[in-house]
DNA sequence: GGCGCAAATAGTGTCAACATTTCCGTGTAC
DNA sequence: GTACACGGAAATGTTGACACTATTTGCGCC
């Protein structure tokens, strides 16, 4: 974070955060990095107070550390943190998957049966080595499934603990044989919604994200 | 919320959201209240920039609603917002049991299981007609398995979920037959972590609050 | 007497200036 | 040569004033 991002230049109010959350998520701001506030006012061309509250959201959603009179930087989450957080996210999904079952008609999942089956277009893209393609398909889902499961709150709480965990989990497709792996058992739970099994699926949806921290676990030390 | 409570004379910058906080979490500031930074700075007797943090932290934790240049109030959440929470409290609540029953001593809730024994002195709480106290040391056993299950994240995410259904658990504990039917609902899941079974306890754990759930829906009318 | 328009009023949003603390470099003493 | 102390620069914390927006009040007209 050494000069001003070069799209900064956006005096609009509002979305100070937005910027500074999507660049600290994406690590275009490296976690360490200083944030002070005089800069952050100048590449935004407002008032300090503005940054300072921005900052403040920031804090508060666990982006950054404070320390009084010693300014902000962008928090970096240790692997005890980036467990605990994938055990929340277990339950959440988990229950995501439960509801999205339950409320939105079976039909729905159908084309995702279709595209995650056994040499379908999503196995061909992994054979192929486009895990990244793989990744934003499945990103994609994910959010289907929040959607269905219409409810605000789980919505909210796997936002803000995916903003922080966004690379981490970009980096784990990229495990050896995760990608491969990954894809079998979200064709399981998948199928499990199809069939209306809420319950089964649930299950699967928690299984398959226990079994991206075993995977996480073993190659810990490639990832941080 | 008209004149200043009682208590707010304290200066210190810290904690002037923990007071909101437990204001709002308890309705000694009833939902719809309008909270007026001038009149705050003047009753906390600090400047507005400080009442502004404090009132960015209540927003963004759910607990007020803030409509540009119409000022802040008191959050009301309805009976569909009830429901959300209670679906997110579920899957967090049960991971937190698993947790706990995983990362503890089996020993840890040899306590609990006398307590709750059938004819035991909670039991005699109730029978007794006492909610309140039983209330108090079903908190208690609440934070103890929060404790156990050593997840910050879990734990924050309970937090800001609790502090704004606080009132309506109270609630629900004095409807007709929901204390005895819960005191065995929690004998159940504390005697399966008692014996080490993380699975059973979690989905002991899940079905206890998902029969609090249909006791809400039952008597809706007359919580809200 | 009621309705509409305009001015006054109250309250939030924003900013620039001031106060305080921390950090870093320099100098001196041992 | 090292350690401690002092001072200056830079960044954060705090305050009060100003600008803007929405609401309400009052006046005139229908």
């Amino acid at each position: 974070m050494k000069k001003k991002t070069a799209t900064a230049a956006r005096s609009r109010p509002v979305d100070i955060v937005q910027v500074l959350r999507d660049g600290i998520s994406s690590h275009a701001i490296p976690p360490g990095s200083k944030l002070q506030e005089a800069k952050l006012a100048k590449d935004f061309a407002v008032s300090r107070t503005r940054i300072r509250e921005a900052l403040t959201e920031l804090e508060l959603r666990g982006l950054i550390k404070r320390v009084p009179n010693r300014g902000a930087e962008v928090a970096r989450l240790d692997l005890t943190q980036v467990f605990e957080i994938y055990d929340a996210r277990e339950a959440l999904e988990g229950m995501c998957v439960r509801l999205a079952t339950q409320k939105a008609p079976r039909e729905t999942w159908q084309e995702w049966v279709e595209q995650l089956r056994e040499g379908g277009p999503l196995e061909k893209l992994i054979d192929k080595g486009d895990v990244e393609s793989y990744f934003l398909h499945y990103e994609r889902l994910r959010r289907r499934i929040i959607e269905a499961a219409e409810n605000p709150v789980l919505a909210g709480m796997l936002d803000s603990i995916l903003e922080k965990t966004r690379v981490i989990m970009r980096r784990v497709q990229i495990l050896p044989g995760r990608a491969a792996t990954g894809l079998k058992e979200h064709r399981a739970f998948v199928t499990a919604m199809r069939a209306g099994d809420a319950e089964r699926a649930e299950q699967l949806r928690r299984e398959n994200i226990r079994s991206a921290i075993r995977t996480l676990k073993r190659f810990q030390s490639f990832i941080l």
